[in-house]
DNA sequence: TCAATATATCGACGAGTGTCGATACGAGTC
DNA sequence: GACTCGTATCGACACTCGTCGATATATTGA
């Protein structure tokens, strides 16, 4: 099942709010899915990096910017677009990264806890 | 250094939004941290049976509602108290959770990408 | 004080994953 | 085609952590 979740391109669209009634174990599995993908320092660095740029990034730029391998770099670039946060651009043999403009709204959407949607 | 935000109490006072312009190693730690803190299908359950509880919630009544050992339960509201998302009553000989009241402000607020605070 | 019960801690095991070097793939250039 | 260079994949290793049985701690009641 959880292959199935990784397979999808927006594992964001699957999850409901915190706040939301019985949820259920696969919903939990997918919001937990979510949360897991941010839950790693460059991860986070790379979001990051992507909501102070306006314009879309190329990866060549988080090698020396968080310090780590390039395969490790495109590990970490290719989970946070599996689960649907970036969008992955090809200009040449150069591969650009966005966050993905409704990642923010669905993110805010997931952690309401107070009013269920 | 995470040995020093494992003991905080509030570890979600720590984190910025990913939206702010940058964030230092440190921030993008305690940020993984609280994201790792709900990236477990079990603690996202807990929460969310916090969130449709009016009223606190007796740590024995989360065995049955997941299906995990009492070691296990115990292990994963401890984590969840250390994050600063729940609180923790005693009484008598009986532990209450709820859900600390800014815990969803909190979180939107850190996953405010968009706007920055 | 002793028994019973709720919860926390400990020790150990296994699954998952972040990391990197080596290598494969792909696009542009000569 | 052959070479260069950016990116992705593979294999391996180390470390983290979720899980549980066993045990410790704490509170209540007899």
């Amino acid at each position: 099942m959880r292959e199935k979740l990784m397979r999808s391109l927006e594992l964001i669209d699957c999850c409901r709010p915190l706040g939301a009634a019985a949820l259920s174990d696969e919903e939990a599995d997918a919001t937990a899915a979510l949360f897991r993908t941010l839950a790693d320092p460059a991860r986070v660095k790379i979001v990051n990096l992507l909501a102070t740029a306006a314009v879309p990034v190329c990866a060549c730029e988080f090698e020396p910017a968080l310090h780590l391998s390039q395969p490790t770099v495109s590990h970490h670039l290719k989970k946070l677009t599996e689960a649907g946060l970036l969008e992955r651009e090809q200009r040449g043999k150069w591969a650009y990264f966005s966050l993905n403009p409704e990642a923010s709204s669905q993110l805010e959407r997931l952690v309401r806890i107070s009013e269920v949607v």
